[in-house]
DNA sequence: AACCGACTTTGACTGAGATCAAGACAGGCA
DNA sequence: TGCCTGTCTTGATCTCAGTCAAAGTCGGTT
């Protein structure tokens, strides 16, 4: 277990790791103050279920550190992932006591909970909370929006590439610049969890990935660990329009 | 030309059709006020862009009456709509200047305007349109994530059972108390809109709405008047988990 | 009344991805 | 060391929806 665990993360706001993206990124140190009060953290282990669809849920979260997924599931056991959630993002909606969504943990996973009543009324006092809250979900939206085109319009290849490219991005952010191109990274998700997220078969995920790297697009030194030697190459088979959108 | 013109819609925010679950719903008269002073009303005729992708845009909207789309596209001009604005809904990001989807007029629309700067300054000083606005986001992306299901994981014949369960859920509410099941409706969407909108080509969309008509789900008095003789029955072929999710 | 164009339906064929079925690989444990 | 279990890859086959093509419907226009 080599993720973080409870004891080796701050319980102190000021020195948290999500402290300028989360949603208490605005806050002044004696909101800060009130919010350590409703605070406590748990963490999940891999593949752990944070909570059920239909459940009441009496807090919500931001993640510290690890990956959750968001995931809908049909009648018959289909299932499609319907979010990420990555550090810094959260989790509940304010407003709302049942969970619509299963929510599980990818990786290990910390986050940091805050108890529904109390944020509520924090919110409801604390116009800048809502104000970030607005903005996160914002960018969830056209997140989700995106993920709207890939699901109903790309090929499993698109798709795949598309997958490897969002990791890379946030996840080798720096290397890009220092390097020519070149990134290295590890995936959080099972061949599985990306069938889920992509709406594929894992099957398909299996072949579309040693597909693009026998085209050279990816180089694979374990089955999770991905080299991308040139990321433009790699942008082209998303299939996106690459000058008509705005980058992020 | 049968839908609203610009003289027919109130220049009145308290008698607005919308009035009650648009951003302005929480609105306090003195509050409608500032609003008339930095709004404006344009009407849209059916097919005509509201805006592109990429385009410097100096409002934001509710939409009054009519119903326009979201849309998102490769490279290669696939498409795939990525929401639908119906009445009452929010058009535009605050903060935002550029816009990130195309936005078509599918029937004839008009559109409540407010001039982006002064908007954003109302935001920040009246927290709870920031509220209103955040429950709205929230709402759109619960929407949207259940669209991501749709297009990731179900069929052909269940998209349409679906997308037809969601246009007579909103318009012919009132009827299924009433009449025992039976629910009647038109489709606001061409075939080709349809198929943007389920990630299909037109020709699958004509063929399972022929399906669904041969099997007796529905009836179809022309092309686009619909009628559904038992509204459980069109629910059980949208393959969702019936019992699982909470009704909206 | 005949024509036009947009929208829709239907048919025949094709192909991308799903399904079914073996195996391969790697890490943890006895 | 070898076994076991979960994860991943690869192959053979099938199927649903896409593609290409043609014809039907309907409302509006000259």
């Amino acid at each position: 277990m080599l993720t973080p665990h409870l004891d080796d993360i701050s319980m102190e706001c000021e020195s948290c790791p999500i402290r300028h993206r989360a949603v208490c990124a605005r806050c002044e140190p004696n909101e800060l103050e009130r919010l350590e009060e409703i605070k406590y953290y748990r963490s999940f282990e891999a593949g752990q279920t944070v909570a059920w669809t239909g459940d009441r849920l009496e807090f919500v979260a931001s993640v510290v550190t690890g990956v959750a997924a968001l995931t809908q599931t049909l009648e018959d056991g289909r299932t499609q992932m319907v979010g990420l959630l990555l550090p810094s993002d959260f989790m509940g909606r304010p407003g709302r006591e049942v969970v619509r969504y299963d929510v599980t943990a990818v990786t290990d996973v910390v986050m940091c909970c805050f108890r529904r009543r109390p944020f509520e009324d924090m919110i409801a006092r604390t116009p800048h909370i809502a104000q970030r809250l607005l903005e996160m979900t914002l960018d969830e939206l056209d997140a989700a929006r995106e993920w709207m085109l890939l699901l109903g319009r790309k090929t499993a290849r698109e798709k795949i590439a598309s997958l490897l490219a969002i990791v890379a991005r946030r996840d080798a952010a720096v290397q890009l610049a220092t390097t020519g191109g070149r990134m290295e990274f590890d995936l959080p998700l099972t061949r599985e969890a990306m069938a889920d997220y992509l709406g594929l078969t894992l099957e398909t995920v299996s072949r579309q990935i040693s597909a693009l790297k026998r085209d050279g697009v990816i180089e694979l030194a374990s089955k999770r660990h991905i080299t991308v030697p040139d990321f433009e190459r790699l942008l082209e088979e998303t299939g996106d329009d690459t000058d008509g959108g705005i980058l992020a």
